[in-house]
DNA sequence: AGAAGTAATGGTAGCGCTATCATGACAGCG
DNA sequence: CGCTGTCATGATAGCGCTACCATTACTTCT
């Protein structure tokens, strides 16, 4: 009869979801029992736990995140930042990070910068803004308010893809010393004249960390290291077009360097449907180990970069972290293998 | 000398980090007002909304999002569920979602179910627990459980990939449609022998959906259509042992649809390399569209879908319909494309 | 002139959960 | 027998923010 007193309306529930007060008074215990139910299981009797456990199933409760995250703050949530989505590289990283984490009951906010390191800092202060338990970052590269941000956040930070000097965590591969190392591939097999191929290394840093190997080794065998820049993102079209670019710049190029396998299949394609020979008029080498390089003829040299494991093993490391253990090693190389193909 | 009173020491706040109050106290007004001169920026004066903002940037303010989304249970977190990432067909669409999500200032919480729909019903759970402004998944299908839960969370839901009959809002095409239509390009280009070879079917339901499409044209004509169902993930590889699977198994096969263009390259580039023609030996279909497809020789003849469209189409709507918006339609059909290439 | 609206601001009281401390019951100890 | 320790549970008081209602100072209208 006296329900809804004007005076006891100060209720502001917009969804009339079940609450663990509910569970808790289903299941004759307080709230902070069925809490404790649910999170600390062995800090409550085997009959409580029971008998809230049944309470939540036939109440069909969902537990609200947002409310245990500002008691706790503590969220179970990991950002994960990366540069682009289009470039499958990130996304085989961020599967290795989602498969890890998500069976150890975090969840992923993904936040997409698009090269742009402004970006990227609003995406930090977004993602701080939801208490997440740590975040990862594509690169060791951050505008100076975001590297402030990262190193004074209190939460585990961990930089994948390249190694280097972090902030905190750090999982990856040396990039100069991949591109050292095909450079001195294409050397050992007798090319003198080679060209690089990249796009927009300006946003793909690491592409151009690979171009300064690539170029320590020819200056060091008294050989001149060309670049070619392109102004669109790496694809198979960039990669078939930059071919021809090549042999126009540099008619008496025997072999190209690409940044990556996307531009080095694209041109060997190219090269196939115009009648040249690879390795014999032209010899074609790439970045990454992407299936397809395998699956052409001549198969592509490449250097096979373990992108998965990386995010596996990121993955890993933070969830020691967070966990309270002691890290094994904040510096993590994954390292790299050359795969010697036919095509050079 | 006083500081540290125990009685006043009730505190629980374990980060220190700034809070709305201290930059309102800095900004000289109620924390009420601070808050609105962040969040509904109209409905303070210009000055205050000034010292809001200055006092915002010299505190280095980061809003905490928890706090606010328990208040408002508004979260601007969309979860969107797909069933790999290893298949780019997802991360294409999920580019697309973010691309148009992020502008309008929503984050993406990311799951991945592993086509698994127990997986599924779990990972909604905890979504919901996020009050997610919106839910995406990919596909119809759903258990029970997962099903009665989005039906009644009383948040959006977008289904993408697929077209049918939904929960909510629809984005997708129709996959039994695109099956019809290469299956009948196959038979125009007067095929009769040819198998329809798919990876995990019960899995890329999709996928199966095409085989009927393509089955029904060729029942119609009163042709046979033998499936090969393979029970790795569809791969260059996988398309390449299932060329030489086919080839056993149906020996006279003129032709061979298969379930993605992973598998049809696969399978073109293994033919290849046993020197046999295509299509003279052997024709080959493909659907997605994969930029590789326009690459090798002879072209995939393929179906492009718009991934990146259906995603972008998909995000477009549902901020719609978060802004409050009727709704243009509950239901889009994004359509596909032959495309016919010298493969067939 | 008085009613009625609008714009800017603030006080209060939650959102649903959990950290912290307190309580009572019972075991083990010299 | 009192003292300390552990276990299971509960009462209280926040976490940091915003919805809701109230207040004040002005406009505008009939």
């Amino acid at each position: 009869m006296s329900k809804d007193l004007p005076a006891a309306n100060k209720s502001r529930r917009r969804s009339d979801q079940i609450t663990l007060s509910q569970v808790a008074q289903a299941a004759g215990v307080s709230p902070i029992t069925a809490s404790r139910a649910l999170n600390h299981p062995d800090k409550v009797s085997d009959s409580t736990r029971q008998s809230v456990l049944e309470s939540v199933e036939r109440l069909g409760y969902v537990p609200n995140l947002v409310a245990g995250s500002l008691a706790s703050s503590r969220s179970r949530l990991i950002a994960v930042i990366v540069p682009s989505l289009i470039n499958s590289v990130f996304v085989e990283v961020i599967k290795g990070l989602q498969e890890t984490l998500e069976a150890q009951g975090y969840q992923i906010l993904l936040g997409n910068t698009d090269y742009d390191l402004d970006r990227e800092y609003q995406l930090v202060r977004t993602f701080l803004g939801w208490s997440c338990s740590a975040l990862v970052t594509a690169g060791l590269r951050h505008n100076d308010a975001c590297h402030t941000l990262l190193a004074n956040c209190g939460h585990p930070i961990m930089e994948v893809m390249e190694l280097g000097n972090g902030i905190d965590l750090n999982v990856g591969l040396d990039h100069v010393a991949a591109g050292r190392c095909m450079a001195s591939h294409l050397v050992d097999r007798g090319y003198q004249r080679m060209v690089y191929v990249g796009a927009r290394l300006s946003h793909d840093y690491r592409a151009g960390m690979r171009y300064e190997g690539h170029k320590a080794v020819l200056k060091a065998k008294g050989l001149e290291a060309p670049l070619l820049e392109l102004d669109t993102l790496g694809s198979l079209q960039a990669g078939a077009e930059s071919l021809a670019q090549v042999l126009q710049d540099y008619p008496a190029t025997q072999a190209i360097h690409f940044a990556n396998d996307d531009l080095a299949a694209g041109a060997l394609l190219a090269a196939q449907r115009q009648g040249l020979t690879v390795p014999g008029d032209i010899a074609i080498a790439g970045f990454n180990g992407l299936p397809l390089g395998q699956h052409i003829t001549p198969k592509l040299t490449t250097i096979l970069s373990p992108r998965e494991d990386m995010g596996r093993l990121a993955a890993q490391e933070l969830i020691r972290r967070l966990s309270g253990k002691s890290v094994y090693r904040r510096q993590h190389d994954v390292s790299f293998t050359l795969q010697v193909g036919e095509s050079t």
